[in-house]
DNA sequence: CGTGCAGTTGAGGCTAGTCAACATTAGTGG
DNA sequence: CCACTAATGTTGACTAGCCTCAACTGCACG
């Protein structure tokens, strides 16, 4: 609402969400906004955006379509280590490193905006709350990574599983992706178990024990929570990592 | 040798990091060396610089000793996320986000300098790749945060194992904390059992199977690699992600 | 109407967890 | 310096959670 000029705008995911890390001013919305709308493209599902081992030039951000971060063992083994949502970044900063450490893969159709280091380095010294509102989306990013070892390492599946339908939630809903008590979940099983660390075989009994007590519904690429609290204690979910909300 | 004048420094470790992340200049080196000698603080070994849920107010770099960071699920389990080993930042830019979403506790006694808020961001304007520096620092420990979530989930316990102590070790290469083929190692078996997500009974077979195999021995704080080679195979270990060396 | 991918089911085996006891080392106070 | 205690490391026996292999179903798509 206070932001109205983007509503319906294709970049409203990562104006919101941005927004949502650092309240930016009328004009860094616009100019961010500008930055975006013109550098707009396109990605078939199953495309790499970045490959293990690539120069990264630039920014990309995600405005519609999912991805997953993800690296492979040299004997096959893939773990999704993260999943990339809409208003979320692909990439800030990375340029200052030499390659990238792991793959960008999207899973759906994807729209997304790049911005090249020239111009988004320009965008950051002249808006200083974005600078701030992009070092937070890494921050954040890390939080996220950190709250993804502990639910490898320590949780067991039925938890795991549950944890991350818990986070996507939480991480839509501030984008506007969620509708009620459902989200869009357009990832295979395979995939599923890739990101929790599990077998596809266990994953998918995990999924129908979650299915059975009533807790979820997962089908046609849609995932229905029927009882968010219920499912953030089976999960141990604490959801302060994600710092939606913020400071002051 | 290129930057003699630290040189037995207490700050040394640091500046070494730093400076193979980002080459400084000189007169960057100096202002940062200064604002680190003016910070300087101790902790004994198990406290607390950070708790859960904290406010953050600055930056603090090790310059001896390890801590680790951690979260605690609601019932206990405790998960080590990573280790924060000399020449490392502990909350770099941290202060942007409302509170901490993780512990971190010194593992041996730790000699830190703590930079304030406004003093770190004087810094960071005035030495532009200082600035890129703790960028990189940022970006590098996130790329550490996917391997491990990779380890957690995608490796067994001897693969997980063996690749913890070729990554730290390589981690304390660079800060000249490693005396040939040994590197001192003061974490406990359950320190290692909760950054590995095994149990520590499992954890100590798994030590006494590397040991046995020749591969590493483990006694009195000290690690020693036998062949790291070796070492590197069975952990799946592809060290790009820690960024050792600077680009270009 | 086949072909291939995603999802599901069953059976059996192995990795890692749990529980419990014991050995060893480190730390503490007399 | 020794005696006591607590923390750490080690071992055995048993269990359970998760993996692997293999087959089969349903569905989308050419």
């Amino acid at each position: 609402m206070r932001i109205q000029y983007t509503e319906g705008s294709l970049a409203q995911a990562v104006i919101r969400r941005f927004n949502a890390l650092r309240p930016l001013s009328e004009e860094a919305t616009a100019t961010f906004e500008q930055a975006i709308l013109e550098g707009l493209l396109r990605a078939g599902p199953g495309e790499d955006l970045a490959a293990e081992g690539d120069r990264v030039d630039g920014v990309r951000l995600v405005l519609s379509g999912w991805l997953f971060r993800h690296k492979t063992l040299e004997d096959g083994r893939r773990q999704i280590v993260n999943f990339v949502l809409p208003g979320e970044a692909c990439d800030a900063y990375v340029y200052l490193l030499s390659t990238m450490d792991h793959s960008i893969t999207t899973a759906t159709p994807v729209v997304y905006a790049e911005i090249k280091k020239a111009r988004f380095e320009k965008l950051l010294t002249s808006e200083r709350t974005l600078a701030e509102a992009f070092m937070c989306e890494t921050l954040v990013n890390d939080a996220i990574q950190r709250e993804w070892a502990t639910n490898l390492g320590r949780r067991v599946a039925l938890e795991r599983v549950a944890h991350l339908f818990c986070e996507i939630y939480e991480r839509l809903r501030p984008v506007g992706l969620v509708d009620g008590n459902s989200c869009s979940f357009p990832v295979t099983q395979m995939d599923l178990a890739d990101a929790t660390g599990l077998s596809v075989v266990h994953l998918n009994r995990t999924i129908q024990e979650l299915r059975a007590s009533g807790l979820i519904s997962l089908r046609e690429r849609t995932l229905t929570i029927n009882d968010l609290d219920a499912l953030k204690n089976v999960a141990f979910y604490s959801p302060s990592y994600l710092q939606l909300y913020r400071r002051d």
